[in-house]
DNA sequence: GCAAGGTC
């Protein structure tokens, strides 16, 4: 192995193509790791790490910490010790290497995956940086034509970011175990992170808003004719203004239009689109979703699914792919696919991309047997995969527009007349809505019917929505999401019940102990301010030291305000944990007392049941005591606002308050 | 023991 070129790549995947790029290998195996060695003037091996090799570790136990070290990661972490065998790999392949080229995914991460294995197992001095942006043969060969200097930046910038968050998660999560143990005598995972937080903020801002709200009743007003509904239905705030549309009314059709309305593909899948189809259809959790992906990626069913794009890549042979799909049961759909193509396949690509990979697509290898869950991933992505390739599909829209004392409404018929992409994916298809019967200047008596109704609180989460709201507001990555949103439930911060998600005590108590002490942490913008330093660093404007330095600087100080709260804070915990009593309960549940003898939760609910009242007053001349009668037994009320309303008389003790609220 | 980021 004397005078080699070794190549290393970011994992095995990669580092075979590159090798398939650059000539022609043979591959070997060694530790159970596979490489690639092939001749085109230079002897070059091609290897591969597995992610990250390495990753970084306290150099001590106490609080708050600020020095550490980088490990190899399968010290360090339990569940990487798979790594292991990639290090022993790496590390003899390095040996007498006359130059090392960092050829893993062009971005922060990839450069410090690589640099870190240059930096301990060769010799940084005779290293480069090898840069492309897909895996294709063109593209890696135009890389290894121009292999660059080592990208000092992007590392540095790597580097950075590993240890701002490292900095920020550790600490603040030694913060949050020390005031518990002090309170409790316990000890108990208890995390913080600049991904973790802010999600759980958001949860625990939804589950406040939803336990604590009350509805407003208003009046609706739907009209029908013939078992038609018209749209739009009529909102009102009083009885009154709703009684003129009663009983039945002349309504004359003033005009009839029936067109073709085309509707295109969906789109290529990407992660999350795969995760939300996943959990809409099957009810499966994203980190579900992705195990089962990422199971099918390893049998090489399907191409890599941690990618963001929408895009397949442009030189995928289609027929190939279809070709092999002819021996399962998809036969039929692909035979259609074919005759409705004619072979021409030009898919519906979207507008997200990710740098690193394309959109998710079948290999076309069949699999001979998957479990229920497997199969049924697998033919989502199948079907979606041919859909894509397939013509729009097509609909006869008639919009049918009918007045009704001086008003427009319409009523719509639809049905399918060509299925187009329908037949392979139908999940998404638009719904068929039958034909109203009618035509100009038909007269049409409609009846009105008049329904009280009652506003509705927001939408729980479910993981796949919480999952969908982080790549919304632009935190995490595909590869951590659905892990991150886990980890929340792992701590007990989260609960899940009928597919829905619940804030626990736990976890509303450490989002506000976060929001009081670290604010920072629980808001989205610590990550845009974590992109604009890694910015700045790539662009030379800074120091990885300087950043570091300022980001120990703030938490020093942060870490400074908090001791002196930290019993406060950790007696909140235990409370919240139900290891402590609080010294002043509140009147209706376990929870410390706040204000009017309420916990914070109660006392929210109270301040809005007294805010809605003169809207229920005024739109259903409804006393109070009637008021609280009904909100205590509505299923849209808040179960902090039921909780009230049912206990009123015992909580506030008299018909005195609730005549003065009258 | 604690983060977030890669990937087996």
């Amino acid at each position: 192995m004397r005078g080699h070129i070794l190549v290393i790549a970011e994992k095995p995947k990669a580092a075979e193509k590159i090798a398939l790029a650059l000539g022609v290998p043979k591959k070997y195996r060694k530790y159970n790791v596979p490489y690639w060695v092939l001749n085109n003037g230079n002897k070059i091996v091609v290897a591969s790490a597995a992610g990250h090799l390495f990753g970084l570790a306290p150099k001590s136990s106490g609080f708050p910490v600020f020095e550490y070290d980088w490990r190899p990661l399968y010290e360090v972490d339990r569940d990487s010790s798979h790594t292991k065998k990639f290090i022993a790999l790496l590390s003899s392949l390095s040996k007498d290497a006359k130059l090392y080229v960092n050829a893993c995914d062009y971005d922060i991460e990839g450069s410090v995956i690589g640099f870190m294995i240059i930096k301990n197992f060769g010799d940084l001095k005779r290293a480069k940086r090898m840069v492309f942006h897909a895996l294709t043969p063109q593209e890696l060969r135009k890389a290894w034509r121009n292999l660059r200097s080592l990208d000092w930046e992007m590392i540095e910038a790597g580097l950075a970011r590993h240890e701002l968050d490292w900095l920020w998660g550790i600490n603040v999560s030694r913060a949050l175990m020390r005031a518990y143990k002090a309170a409790s005598k316990k000890n108990r995972s208890l995390s913080a992170g600049r991904v973790q937080s802010p999600t759980l903020n958001e949860v625990v801002k939804k589950e406040i808003e939803i336990g604590t709200f009350v509805p407003l009743p208003y009046f609706l007003v739907t009209l029908k004719a013939d078992g038609f509904t018209l749209e739009p239905t009529l909102k009102f705030n009083t009885k009154d203004e709703a009684s003129v549309w009663s009983g039945t009314c002349k309504g004359k059709v003033i005009k009839v239009v029936e067109n073709e309305e085309k509707y295109n593909p969906p789109h290529p899948f990407n992660l999350p689109d795969l995760q939300m189809e996943a959990a809409r259809l099957y009810g499966f959790s994203p980190a579900k979703t992705q195990s089962i992906a990422e199971d099918l990626y390893l049998d090489a069913y399907i191409s890599y699914p941690r990618t963001n794009s929408q895009k397949y890549p442009k030189d995928l042979d289609y027929e190939d792919i279809l070709k092999h799909l002819m021996t399962s049961q998809y036969s039929g759909l692909v035979k259609a696919l074919r005759k409705e193509t004619k072979g021409i396949y030009k898919p519906n690509n979207g507008p997200k991309d990710d740098p690193a990979h394309p959109a998710i697509y079948p290999t076309g290898k069949v699999p001979k047997s998957l479990d229920r869950d497997h199969m049924r991933v697998y033919d989502l992505i199948i079907r979606r995969f041919m859909a894509t390739l397939a013509s729009p599909s097509k609909y006869l829209v008639k919009k049918v527009t009918i007045e009704v004392k001086n008003k427009q409404f319409r009523i719509i018929g639809k049905k399918r007349i060509w299925m187009g992409w329908t037949l392979y994916y139908p999940y998404s298809a638009p719904e068929e809505k039958p034909f109203p019967p009618y035509k100009e200047g038909d007269n049409v008596l409609v009846k009105c019917s008049l329904k009280t109704q009652y506003t509705k609180p927001p939408e729980r989460f479910t993981k796949a929505k919480i999952v969908k709201w982080m790549e919304k507001v632009g935190i995490g990555t595909e590869a951590t999401r659905a892990r991150i949103v886990e980890t929340l439930f792992k701590r007990g911060y989260l609960k899940v019940v009928h597919n829905k998600v619940y804030a626990t005590d736990l976890g509303m108590g450490v989002a506000l102990v976060l929001s009081t002490y670290f604010p920072e942490i629980v808001s989205v913008e610590l990550t845009r301010k974590f992109e604009e330093e890694m910015q700045k660093i790539r662009m030379g404007k800074k120091k990885r030291k300087e950043v570091v330095d300022e980001a120990k600087n703030v938490l020093k100080m942060l870490m400074e305000k908090y001791k002196p709260h930290l019993k406060e804070v950790g007696q909140k915990l235990a409370q919240a944990l139900g290891d402590i009593e609080p010294e002043s309960k509140c009147k209706l549940c376990h929870r410390e007392a706040r204000e009017n003898g309420l916990c914070y939760l109660h006392f929210e609910a109270y301040k809005n049941i007294l805010e809605a009242y003169s809207m229920w007053k005024a739109r259903l001349g409804i006393s109070f005591k009637d008021y609280l009668r009904k909100l205590s037994k509505m299923k849209e009320a808040g179960i902090y606002v039921r909780d009230i309303a049912s206990g009123w008389e015992n909580v506030f003790e008299s018909r005195e308050s609730i005549n003065k609220e009258q």
